[in-house]
DNA sequence: GTTGAGCGTT
């Protein structure tokens, strides 16, 4: 299950979204969006985890909860290509 | 040392 996570503080890390969302159940990948010549975070990201159950638990109750001082929007993320199915 | 709606570079 793939996850759209925005509204991130600028200070939060992969590593942070990581240790949040492995709270609900197993993840499998984290990125965090940050532009791509200056570095700096772009405050949303995208997280992968192995349950799609516990991923819609971890959207249900992360989205609109407080993190690092922001409101975490957490969504289905959208299709990254045409591949897609359904 | 700045900023705040959105959907991801390899």
């Amino acid at each position: 299950m793939n996850i759209y996570v925005a509204n991130i503080s600028w200070k939060s890390t992969e590593e942070e979204l990581k240790k949040l969302f492995e709270t609900y159940g197993e993840v499998t990948s984290v990125k965090v969006i940050v532009d791509k010549f200056t570095q700096r975070s772009r405050g949303f990201g995208f997280v992968e985890m192995a349950d799609d159950n516990a991923a819609r638990t971890a959207i249900n109750e992360l989205n609109g909860k407080d993190f690092n001082g922001r409101n975490l929007v957490v969504n289905e993320a959208r299709a990254k290509s045409d591949s897609q199915k359904g």
